[in-house]
RNA sequence: GCGGACGUGGCGGAAUGGUAGACGCAGGGGACUUAAAAUCCCUUGAGCUUGCUCGUGCGGGUUCGAGUCCCGCCGUCCGUACCA
């Protein structure tokens, strides 16, 4: 006799011991069977986990116990991302240490990712602010950096004036400092860059064997790799041998250059400068401002008239203004450009805006005036127009053309152009992987033997003051040079949280305690077989990640070269807000969930049962307060009915509105299926042959929907085959079903699919294997066809499936509705696809 | 600014170029009950003339046939190199 109802408040923890103790989810290094490495992005240790971290961890763990019921080993581990700057501002904020805030954040969130039931590996589990990891990083640092792949070169940050500190992007709001509000400005700083430039091309050409990434990602990271081919160009200053060099990719357009623009940092900008003291007030001009791209291109075009001019290259008595500009960067090709504003929108606002001349070059259809209207540049296709001996040819030719005279004449040549740019890694504070290396007076940079590795933070820090406190350590920075033994000083920059991530799938296939893996183990498990995590790292982290591996690959420390087979980018969780405007102030003022009653149309605050606003959908955020905690969702509803929640509904790689009607659902189909598993007779006889079709073939259409990770269609297909099973009349097919369904529910609702399995005496479901399918099954002996006449639908016909052409073609000319619709028309041509549908066309 | 995606009933969504709206939620009606909860059954795109018309953000196009392919718009979201 089964219990009326499930109870997830004891059974679910029960089945967790039972799992925990029989080390179910282990990975066995020494297995013979086949491997799967399913990995989730691991978690920032923020303290509470997020409905987002359910919704990325319940997919993989659908995936991971699908596998192991295929038969396979399977490897899937969870560790914490655990450096970062909100465990500094938890320490300015709350006076704690980093270290114990962090610490304490990785038991909370352990224990909450326990109470959801995931076949995690515990053992692997991992944390990258300890130094049993980030002392592996470090050594693997001196390896690129022996390697030539590190290096160090001046860049731009974000400089507060008043705190004396730098700013991270997040922390300058519209051009000020978060604390402080003052102006913020870019500052040069010697930094540690990462040579990922020189993996440009591998990189790129290794996305093409992503075949299952998902190909706006691929998209994606081509882009941002940007390769392009272009010209690299000489403009001699008038009667001079001296010239600024440009690249461009488009040499097409030569003969509409206009003017040639140089970046404020670049070296004759600097030069200029120093005799020009209104340059030099135009350079510091353009030190305003933040260092993100999409603030450098929104910027107002500045521009200053230096009063050179350069020759231009293809008609020498020409003569072009030199401008320092502040939308040329000197990160990218030369830091210099020249401006042909009629087929560049930059060059053309900059134009208009210092009454430069514009001249088309390209032509738009039949215009082909060299005078230029209007304030939208063309960069579309046409034929070369007014460029002399171009006139005529396509922009491939005419760039080809350009090229080879530049080359011939010696004035430029072919260049192959990235936009991607080294990854500076140095960032100057406290809570991140100190850089191992110091900075000695007579030696200068030398790296820390890997025999004193780690090289430990430091606990005794004090935040009270801003900037990196291990800058004023008053003992931690100070050691004695390795090479020659006087006093020297460590570096006391840390490196970007972006590296600990770049290698860790790497530690949890392996850990020995000397080196940062073993090559051996990481050949049997990498590549990781599926990845799952938010769109959001869809460059930087996924890119980063590929580099290192590559990286790793190239000096001899693995054979892998591509870290993840597959990819998956998952949807947002989203809930809509609820806020009512403040009187005093005019700003609106939100509430939670938990305090608004959510009637049919409308919604009321509990407190004073007035309206309050229904806002948007939005992604669950803290300051809009739409958000929901999962320990108390887990708490009223249990582990089942959250992980059902997260699969049902929305495709997986959109987002997923949370709603309170909806988890209450997944609530009710909990115990739906646990009346249903009840009435499970293994005696049963009789057969119902409908029923055996539809298990078997929703068995299988689960198991592919399960592999391609369309958790949404599972579902639906659950719930068939569910409704479908309660109506049949008790057969061994009947609870055949049933069993079926227990099996399929199994990787998404375990605590149930264990408690009920256990009344069935095969073991745990968790060790189970998927159910077998007959082949025989799969296929239906009746389709229905469509009839249309003219392509609208008028009749449906059930026929044998594999009905011939003519056969099919008369039975729906037979058809009264078809007659009808026909009208006595002519019939003109019948088109017939086989178990589908019959078009006339009359 | 640049790069990428998305847009289908009241809501989330389904649909190898071939019957638009599977499945779920919400709503309406009913059964059971002293009552409620739970459960079960029926019903639900719109319009009208009850067997037809219109319907997949907007405007065009290709096709026997378009939610799906192409061109141009509009809107929303993500990334943009120091948030993770």
């Amino acid at each position: 006799m089964t219990a009326e109802r499930f109870d997830p408040a004891t059974a679910d923890s029960r089945w967790q011991r039972i799992w925990d103790e029989r080390q179910c989810f282990r990975a066995d290094d020494a297995s013979t069977k086949p491997r799967s490495f399913v990995l989730e992005m691991f978690p920032y240790p923020s303290g509470r986990i997020h409905i987002g971290h359910v919704r990325n961890y319940t997919m993989g763990d659908v995936l991971a116990r699908y596998k192991r019921m295929r038969g396979y080993e399977v490897l899937h581990p969870m560790g914490w991302d655990a450096f970062g700057m909100p465990a500094e501002n938890a320490a300015m904020e709350k006076g704690v240490h980093p270290g114990g805030w962090t610490r304490d954040n990785i038991a909370n969130m352990k224990a909450q990712l326990k109470r959801l039931g995931f076949a995690l590996d515990w053992s692997r589990e991992l944390a990258t602010c300890e130094p049993e990891y980030y002392g592996h990083e470090q050594s693997l640092f001196l390896d690129l950096y022996a390697a030539g792949l590190v290096y160090r070169k001046e860049s731009a940050v974000n400089w507060d004036p008043v705190d004396m500190t730098v700013l991270a992007n997040e922390q300058v709001i519209d051009g000020r400092g978060w604390r402080s509000g003052a102006l913020v400005e870019k500052r040069k700083l010697s930094q540690w860059f990462l040579r990922i430039t020189d993996f440009a091309d591998e990189l790129l050409e290794g996305l093409s064997s992503l075949d299952t990434w998902p190909e706006k990602v691929r998209l994606m990271q081509e882009n941002w790799i940007g390769k392009s081919q272009g010209l690299r160009a000489k403009f001699h200053f008038v009667d001079s041998e001296d010239g600024i060099e440009v690249f461009t990719t488009r040499p097409d357009t030569l003969f509409g250059a206009s003017f040639v623009a140089i970046a404020a940092d670049h070296p004759f900008a600097q030069g200029m400068a120093a005799n020009l003291p209104e340059l030099a007030a135009f350079i510091a001009e353009c030190k305003r401002g933040g260092t993100t791209a999409a603030e450098l291109e929104t910027a107002d075009k500045l521009g200053f008239n230096t009063g050179y001019t350069v020759e231009h290259p293809l008609k020498k008595s020409r003569h072009l203004p030199v401008y320092v500009a502040n939308f040329v960067l000197m990160d990218y090709g030369t830091g210099a450009v020249f401006g042909c504003p009629a087929h560049d929108q930059r060059d053309l606002d900059f134009a208009r805006k210092y009454d430069l001349p514009v001249t088309r070059v390209v032509a738009e259809g039949d215009d082909t005036a060299s005078r230029f209207d209007g304030d939208e540049a063309y960069s579309g296709p046409g034929r070369i127009v007014n460029s002399e001996w171009l006139d005529g040819m396509t922009i491939a030719e005419a760039k080809a053309a350009v090229i080879a005279r530049a080359q011939h004449d010696g004035w430029g040549t072919a260049e192959t152009q990235y936009r991607l740019r080294d990854w500076g890694v140095s960032r100057q504070r406290y809570w991140g992987t100190p850089i191992p290396f110091i900075h000695c007076e007579i030696c200068g940079i030398v790296p820390v033997p890997k025999k004193q590795l780690p090289v430990v933070l430091p606990e005794d820090v004090s935040f009270d003051v801003p900037g990196n406190p291990l800058l004023r350590h008053p003992t931690w920075k100070h050691v004695d040079c390795p090479q020659c033994g006087k006093p020297a000083t460590r570096e006391t920059d840390t490196l970007d949280t972006f590296v600990d991530s770049s290698w860790y799938f790497l530690r949890f296939a392996s850990q020995p305690a000397d080196r940062p893996f073993d090559p051996e183990e990481i050949k049997r498990w990498l590549p990781v077989e599926q990845y799952i995590g938010g769109i959001e790292h869809a460059i930087l982290h996924l890119l980063y990640a590929r580099f290192w591996t590559r990286a790793l690959a190239r000096i001899g420390k693995i054979d892998v070269k591509e870290p993840f087979a597959s990819l998956f980018t998952q949807g947002m969780v989203t809930h809509e807000t609820y806020s009512r405007i403040d009187s005093a102030n005019g700003q609106p003022v939100f509430f939670s969930p938990q305090e608004v009653e959510r009637g049919g149309e409308a919604a009321t605050l509990k407190v004073d049962g007035a309206p309050v606003e229904i806002g948007r959908v939005i992604k669950m955020s803290k300051s809009k307060k739409n958000v929901v905690d999962p320990d108390e969702i887990v708490a009223t509803y249990g582990a089942d009915a959250i992980r059902w929640f997260m699969l049902s509904d929305s495709p997986p790689e959109r987002d997923l509105p949370w709603s309170e009607a909806g988890i209450e659902g997944c609530a009710r189909f909990v115990q739906r299926q646990w009346r249903l598993f009840g009435q499970y007779d293994a005696h049963a006889s009789g057969e119902d042959k409908a029923l055996d079709r539809k298990r078997d073939q929703t068995v299988h259409a689960v198991a592919q929907d399960i592999e391609s990770l369309g958790f949404n269609k599972a579902v639906a297909r659950i719930y068939e085959l569910t409704s479908a099973t309660e109506k049949a009349a008790p057969s061994a097919s009947r609870s055949a079903a049933i069993k079926a369904l227990l099996l399929l529910v199994a990787p998404m609702m375990p605590h149930l699919a264990e408690e009920a399995f256990a009344r069935f005496g095969e073991g745990l479901a968790a060790e189970a294997l998927w159910p077998a399918v007959d082949p025989a099954l799969l296929v239906d002996d009746e389709v229905t066809v469509a009839v249309q006449v003219k392509g609208k639908l008028r009749d449906t016909l059930t026929v044998a499936k594999g009905m011939p052409k003519d056969e099919l073609e008369k039975l729906a000319l037979a058809s009264d509705k078809v007659q009808r619709a026909i009208d006595g028309a002519e019939v003109k041509k019948v088109i017939v696809v086989p178990d589908r549908l019959v078009n006339i066309v009359a």
